[in-house]
DNA sequence: CCGGATCCGTTTCGATACTG
DNA sequence: CAGTATCGAAACGGATCCGG
């Protein structure tokens, strides 16, 4: 399926089918998750996540992102070769369906995420999404450490 | 990204992405969709959709989300030719992820979703994943009709 | 008719090399 | 650091064919 626009089988309505418009192809929420929960904010730290994604794909993921205003692009103001890229409201508001999909995947996956979080997301799930708002509110952009530990 | 298996990214065990292992290809979320909200069990029931799937794109999927036990497959008892598709608990279990899949894209992407049926998910979000579960245990298969109505 | 399988042109992906 | 450019490999998807 894909991430092209001009297939004709877009024009259902569906709000599931406009969330997979957004990230239905597998990096864009890995992007979104790096942005979430490991505080990575350059285009350098995307690179270096363990999933290697290519430097083009990369470019393009992010370039999409913003045009459907997930994330935002801002040069750094200490240092002008640098970009920040940030979540946006609309891409913070996918928290919710991050949670779910880190829960549903951990239930039946066995990966290495730490028990004490999925139960965190599971037993407390409200509290944690507010969290990650709270923490992204205050400026906070490091990795997530108290509460919520490195969701890898 | 694709749903390619001998790609070397796939290393990550992180939970997302055993969860986008299993659908983060776009079209068996759709499946899964069908399945869970607009009671579709046949192969032709998916090709009917409106998304307007291939014939060997479906056939594909299927399999390999009933590979990851996800959905089941099983000839009518009635009708020998036609074929079952249902929901197994792996797959009812990621109803939390679609709700909140649909409820983001109908705030977000102005949908054709009944603003009904939204509300139900959000305000009653629990009580309405546990319906789902029920409906699906009492053996009606049928499409979604009582309080959550037709979720598009 | 139902549930696919096969063929095949087109699109997209993704690794690497290269650039400002 | 933050991306383009290139190009082979893979996936898509429409049409058609086939066994039951």
């Amino acid at each position: 399926m894909a991430v092209g626009k001009k297939s004709a089988r877009r024009r259902s309505r569906c709000p599931l089918n406009a969330t997979l418009e957004a990230f239905g192809d597998g990096w864009s929420l890995l992007i979104v998750r790096d942005l979430m929960f490991k505080g990575r904010t350059m285009f350098k730290d995307f690179l270096d996540g363990e999933e290697r994604i290519a430097t083009n794909i990369l470019a393009d993921r992010l370039k999409k992102l913003e045009a459907l205003g997930i994330i935002a692009r801002e040069r750094d103001a200490s240092d002008a070769r640098r970009v920040r890229y940030r979540l946006t409201e609309k891409g913070l508001d996918l928290a919710p369906v991050l949670v779910e999909m880190i829960v549903w995947g951990a239930r039946y996956e066995d990966t290495d995420a730490p028990p004490r979080t999925i139960r965190c997301m599971t037993e407390d799930r409200d509290r944690f999404i507010a969290e990650i708002r709270k923490r992204w509110a205050a400026g906070e952009r490091g990795a997530v450490r108290s509460s919520p530990k490195s969701t890898s």
